[in-house]
DNA sequence: ATAAAATATGAGCGATTATTCGCTTTCGAT
DNA sequence: ATCGAAAGCGAATAATCGCTCATATTTTAT
């Protein structure tokens, strides 16, 4: 029997070698996505922009969706370690301080990067692979519904999964929008304002 | 001087049958993005689908993203038809009802047409001519503030602009959502309870 | 009836793109 | 020093897509 061809991805990089070319894709591309945007960022230009060939890029992402997941993910990476350390602290706070910190590192979260946030949130079409390529981390959900419940007597809320649906949605969507669409609130004073508002709106939510 | 080519789409369908060719290709658009995604709705399968030639399509379009952008408006045309008569009706009334009101109209307004309301909102590109395609009618925002203006004595906000944004944000977020990807709230007594969960969060957050 | 204007046609051009594969270079273990 | 495996290379391919234009048909006006 002939020996197969077997060009197919590999997926480990065992080498160190390896491995840095496999980080230089997933920034280039990430930098392509920031400074030329979605429609730009050809598999031969992020090879070109990486200083790797394109057929190494093949060895290690079966395909251009997968470059972009894995920048994607790689940043969702970076906003959980911010959000999920907040979180952690916060659980033993009552409702009014917790909220207004879990805002607080929202606001942060959409900070660490806005510019990457903002391409993956408009520029990328969820298509194929990229269907379920999620804005609202359903990390989130968990983590904020554990709250409730260990505030349970806190709250006028009777279902805590609607209850955690609603803030959830409302501080990502108030975060992000101005965050990545009113420049005007990105001065610090600004936000504060935002922060306050955002904070007496959930709050009064779940306290009745 | 030798004549101008001049091929350059024409703005105006002055017959009638180019007037039904303007409707057929958008409706074919339409129907492409939402049974079978963006990266299908190639100028050519448009046409096809529309029953008249690519030739045809560029008399009146002058690029792919003009055909997106006319369908955008149109479903923009249909939403806000719906919102700006509920709340023209609800101008008067206090804000307990006005607010309910405003959000189960939310609600509506994205049952219009879903399918096509996910796609453009998720499978769309944000590039080029496409940028400004925004899923957040600024109109919402001045039509909003106006009412918070003539029931300021109600209300315990001061900046009226900020608060604008807060419940605009927050509403479209919720029916977005709950509408877009959440299947069991999609049930009429699921829906209620969302509304009336919307309704206290932005009533309580006016209200002081 | 006739001519001009409007509308419609669709093969094909040019450009871009994702992906492949035969080959070379480098690494690691012996 | 040797050799197999891992990693890297990039010209070439095949497909797609937006768009044009020379030509044909239909409508309107006279």
């Amino acid at each position: 029997m002939v020996r197969r061809s077997l060009t197919k991805p590999r997926k480990a990089a065992s080498q160190q070698r390896s491995r840095a070319t496999v980080d230089a894709l997933i920034e280039a591309t990430a930098r392509i996505l920031v400074r030329e945007g979605f429609d730009k960022a050809s598999t031969n230009r992020i090879a070109e922009v990486a200083g790797v060939s394109v057929g190494s890029l093949y060895q290690y992402f079966p395909s251009k969706e997968a470059l972009v997941v894995a920048v994607a993910e790689r940043h969702q990476q970076e906003i959980m370690q911010t959000v999920r350390g907040e979180l952690a602290e916060v659980l033993a706070e009552p409702v009014e301080k917790a909220v207004r910190k879990l805002i607080a590192v929202a606001v942060k979260a959409h900070r660490v990067d806005p510019k990457l946030h903002r391409v993956l949130a408009e520029q990328i079409p969820r298509v194929g692979k990229l269907e379920k390529l999620e804005t609202l981390n359903p990390e989130n959900f968990i983590l904020f519904s554990r709250y409730l419940e260990s505030h349970r007597d806190e709250l006028r809320v009777h279902d805590l999964e609607l209850a955690s649906f609603v803030c959830v949605t409302t501080i990502e969507a108030l975060t992000h929008n101005a965050v990545l669409h009113h420049a005007k609130m990105l001065s610090g004073e600004a936000m504060e304002a935002l922060i306050d508002e955002g904070a007496r709106l959930v709050t009064g939510y779940l306290k009745g």
